[in-house]
DNA sequence: TATTGTTATACTCTATAACTATA
DNA sequence: TATAGTTATAGAGTATAACAATA
């Protein structure tokens, strides 16, 4: 005899959840960073110039894979509040290095105990070793992916 | 001594992981079904009337976790051409209730196919066991956080 | 003339709230 | 008066392209 009709057939596949899992967690990362006042945004591009301090717009701008224009209002709002500074080169006086402040330094810190805490609520399901099992086949598809490691594909408009 | 400086410390958490590889996803799949001229919350709409035919757009909404007004849009895209249809209710005249057509059945067939792709293209880096681990472990966590089986995070504005 | 950063503009997506029609 | 659906409006976020300063 047939089976009765359910709801949402066929049972939906890894990449299905993983979009599905990831649009959750970036929505809680969302409400977590808001009590620091900072946009997901804004907090990659803290995290990108604290790897790769003393780089021009252009090049942070190529490493997040985002048109250049879209860094500007981004740092203007860390700058705006003292978290990240432009420093003016001499030799070339078009290029502005960017670089964080003691106060970008400390809120990176946060951002990173935040970031824990995230992790757990999100991953509350699973033990530890379940956790590291997820982590490693996740950084396996990144890595086949040609993900840039630590860069949110969400800045870019190709993929 | 100390550690040279690395590039985007500390390594990120397999939160960070689910929320990257969820937007690249999340786009391979918008590029997929741009094909079919459908857009991701299309399609999810399309899903979600085939799992409950007949339900009045509002039963849908909340189903779906998305305010009423939203559906009025993407079911005018849909039924525009003829993948669903309003059926007002005779003695309710108020209620649309929501069905697909049969082109609309046959949409959510390729959709299927397209979605199968889509899962081997995004998980290419696994083998078949390891993708039925990792389906497991992200279904505990879906179920964990409460999400509706088979409907994307994306269309709630809570969370 | 080429390049860095900036600004201006327009477009997409969405939520909120007002509105219409039915009850 | 309450409810289903619709429309109008506004806001956020982003890309594109024009622009100014510097080389």
């Amino acid at each position: 005899m047939a089976a009765s009709p359910q709801p949402f057939e066929p049972p939906p596949g890894a990449a299905f959840l993983l979009s599905a899992l990831g649009s959750l967690a970036a929505a809680r990362f969302a409400e977590r960073v808001a009590a620091l006042d900072l946009a997901p945004p804004q907090v990659g591009l803290l995290r990108a110039i604290a790897a790769t301090p003393g780089q021009s717009q252009q090049a942070v701008a190529q490493l997040l894979g985002t048109p250049p224009s879209r860094l500007v209002a981004l740092v203007d709002g860390l700058a705006d509040r003292g978290l990240v500074e432009r420093h003016r080169n001499p030799t070339d006086r078009r290029l502005h290095a960017l670089h964080l402040t003691d106060a970008g330094r400390a809120t990176l810190g946060r951002l990173e105990n935040l970031g824990q805490e995230h992790d757990n609520d999100i991953c509350g399901a699973l033990d530890t070793e379940e956790r590291a099992r997820l982590r490693a086949m996740l950084i396996r598809i990144a890595e086949d992916q040609n993900l840039t490691p630590g860069v949110h594909p969400g800045y870019r408009r190709d993929c």
